[in-house]
DNA sequence: ATTTACGATAGTGTATACTGTTTAGTGACG
DNA sequence: CGTCACTAAACAGTATACACTATCGTAAAT
């Protein structure tokens, strides 16, 4: 029952970690909320979904659960994370807190091609404004990663990185539906003050910012639909190369 | 080879999760410095180490992965962790953010019980002074993990956890040899502002605090010695229970 | 002598087999 | 009918086997 057997060109090429392939694509399935909170996620049969034995779905797992994504206890079956409130709130006060250090970090040492890159974003997330999918949810969090990454601080970076997808999960659970997460002008006064390196201006705009996404979340749980888990993964299992 | 063969009645009682055990022991002894950073740690050695197969080992190289204390590259072995000085700043600047929280969290709001606690752990810090062992070491970091954990917000709890080991490692690095880490009497004074309820003061001593604790290490990369990894690991065989 | 090629050894990546625990279904008993 | 006990299936925890990759020493070729 080796992939080679059933796929045998699929990864012909280098191989190296089947791990990373599974663990982003799973990863997006939540963060897309292609898998809703509590979705109960067996090893087997992720594995099955993509191909691949219980010891690499185990250890994605392992990861996804120190992210907050999955939640595991011992001898159970792991399900997709599904804060509480509380949690959220939680995460969203780090958030700012972690946000914050960006911003300090960052004002007044924008390079032009920085400042480029995300006033182009920010154009992207206009474009993407009217249509509620997938996309749009995606572009408002990969704002604040995009600003991370610029601080060149790798810890910083990949907690931004958690956090902004625990929050994904969140407003997913308690979210308005059609609250568009990031007002985008937000965004561009963010940058804006950025640029004039008026440091104490944009932390003071994020911060608001950040308050604002989470008190926008503050409502209905949704109804927790139940579909089969393959289905929803045949999507992503392309994606793990 | 299995354990039960070697040691009949070492887990008899319940089983569950050896990995967490053999977590438990590794961490510590890498934060306490009993393996020194680069010190390689292959799957088999440490496994034999602690009586457990290569399949907990891996998961538990994973989970130190991810919180900075471990690095693996693929197809390599794993080592102990051997942050770069500037991988060092980027750590402690992420850390006074966090503080900060934890301090707007705590600021006027610490029950009696918890203002008792960090007292006498403070008095505890006092005593074990003098001698610069692994626990004036151990004592220092448990002071903001114990801070953290007031907060009662999970992920700034591990978050903190997380970057106060990684400054260990660091300042196991790059500090001076007895730099005592900690002065102790800024330790006082933060619980004092704290209980006044005076955020604005507790943010500002936390901070110079930190930065001092950082700007102490900037010295000497110290000598890495070589000895036999099961027996620096012997010690802390015992404590995976 | 120095460098390159090659082979042995050590080590990781992944699948699978086995064991113990949880879960869910079924029937007996109240 | 409801609920309790019991059994079978599903599932996680762990060890091990095998394939592939890196590492290091050794010998051949320059």
């Amino acid at each position: 029952m080796t992939n080679q057997n059933s796929l045998p060109t699929k990864r012909a090429s280098r191989a190296g970690n089947l791990a990373d392939g599974v663990y982003q694509a799973l990863r997006r399935a939540i963060i897309e909320q292609a898998l809703a909170p509590g979705t109960k996620l067996p090893e087997d049969s992720v594995g099955e979904s993509f191909g691949v034995s219980r010891t690499v779905v185990r250890s994605v797992l392992g990861r996804l659960t120190v992210e907050g994504l999955v939640s595991q206890q011992p001898n159970k079956r792991a399900t997709v994370a599904s804060p509480s409130i509380s949690e959220g709130r939680g995460v969203f006060q780090v958030r700012r807190g972690l946000e914050r250090t960006v911003i300090e970090t960052l004002a007044g040492r924008l390079t032009s091609a920085q400042t480029e890159a995300l006033r182009a974003h920010v154009a992207a997330e206009e474009r993407a404004q009217g249509r509620d999918g997938p996309e749009s949810i995606r572009l408002a969090g990969e704002f604040h990663t995009l600003l991370a990454d610029m601080t060149g601080n790798e810890l910083l970076i990949r907690y931004v990185a958690e956090v902004a997808s625990r929050c994904s999960l969140i407003l997913a659970l308690y979210g308005r539906p059609h609250s568009s997460e990031c007002a985008v002008n937000e965004h561009q006064m963010i940058i804006d003050a950025l640029v004039r390196g008026d440091e104490a201006t944009a932390v003071s705009i994020m911060d608001e910012h950040l308050m604002a996404v989470a008190t926008r979340g503050l409502l209905d749980l949704k109804p927790v639909r139940e579909r089969d888990l393959k289905d929803l993964l045949s999507d992503y299992r392309a994606a793990a190369k």
